[in-house]
DNA sequence: GTCTATAAAGGGATAGAC
DNA sequence: GTCTATCCCTTTATAGAC
């Protein structure tokens, strides 16, 4: 009997996650107010009506979603943090992970469901507060003590750091909005992203 | 006769105005989707049957805005193929306009409205339509002859120009979107953003 | 010109058959 | 577990009163 239910119950999160997957695609493409259950469900290739056997509502869906994307950004940062480096190097090192993720589309399309839930105010304010819950776990507060540092060590220019830091999340944000109009548009180097943050003459930047 | 139907042309005109102006302000935060006739009639502070007594419907309202974004930024390019200077004083010129622009909202919200058009697969076709029918129109590529042509004066870096326009229009984006989930964050400088087209050692860069 | 009342349609969520 | 039929509320759009 317990061997059984466990079967089942790897079956039911199969199906959960084949569902989730599918609601990613409509909702990071239509918006979700603008996405259907019946979206969801054609995406998924079952019925309108299984998706709420798995699921309370639209808004669930779209919630694991969202907790999904604030987890693997943190996830992100924290692993920039332990990486072995100057914190140029870790800021290369994440920059690159962040452009490389953006060639497979799952991670584009979980960024682009971030970006709907903090911009958009049709979004329940419980959900947006998944986002907004803990001010300090933002990805611009978290990038903070990185830049900082890089600006005692000389290698980072003297600009106000949350600037700095408003100014490249801009650009990864602004990436993979590109990224959903043109799939196949053209992603640029780490280092080109990087020049913001170095001084133009004598700086310590190098090709690896 | 004459007089009078001008008179009332002329407060048709406002009224139109003022639901175009409240319809910019509920899209660009909700969403064309999202958004009820209702809250656009609300915040034009009036009844939502009058609405429909100046436009035909949503859509209509929507790609009437549409159009607009679109014409104030290909009008912005073009003022800055004119301007008189070096391609890359004619991309400071141009960056400064734009970073100038997100100070007052309105360009803001027309920024927003324009990206949700292209990006959103909720948008129907014949809106899309008016972004995409010229090809030779867009942002990106009215910028590549300027960029192209610092390149030739040794100005910007020899990187690929789609490349760089395209990193250039993902920062003004991610700004853009950026205002709209934290009005008062620091929008960085010209120079800043630039940074991406200039070599690190003995460029022309110059502070003004 | 402006409002309120109402028709018509669409989609979220549930019930019940298989 | 899965599907179809249905309920019910929200929203678009119109009609008609003032």
């Amino acid at each position: 009997m317990p061997r059984k239910s466990e079967l089942n119950q790897e079956l039911r999160d199969a199906r959960k996650e084949q569902i989730l997957k599918a609601a990613l695609i409509v909702f990071a493409r239509r918006g979700m107010v603008a996405t259907k259950i019946s979206d969801i469900a054609k995406e998924a290739g079952l019925s309108h009506g299984l998706v709420y056997h798995y699921f309370n509502s639209k808004e669930e869906i779209f919630s694991l979603l969202v907790k999904k994307a604030a987890n693997s950004s943190i996830e992100i940062i924290q692993q920039a943090n332990a990486f072995k480096g100057t914190p140029l190097e870790k800021l290369r090192w994440m920059t690159e992970q962040i452009l490389n993720s953006f060639v497979d589309s799952e991670h584009t399309l979980l960024f682009l469901i971030m970006i709907q839930a903090s911009t958009s105010d049709a979004i329940p304010a419980e959900v947006k507060e998944l986002l907004t819950g803990d001010q300090s776990l933002s990805p611009v507060m978290c990038t903070l003590p990185i830049i900082a540092a890089g600006q005692e060590k000389g290698e980072i220019i003297s600009a106000n750091p949350v600037t700095l830091a408003v100014t490249y999340y801009a650009f990864i944000q602004g990436l993979a909005i590109n990224k959903i109009q043109w799939p196949e548009c053209p992603i640029p180097d780490a280092n080109l992203l990087l020049k913001i943050f170095i001084n133009e003459k004598g700086s310590s930047y190098h090709h690896e």
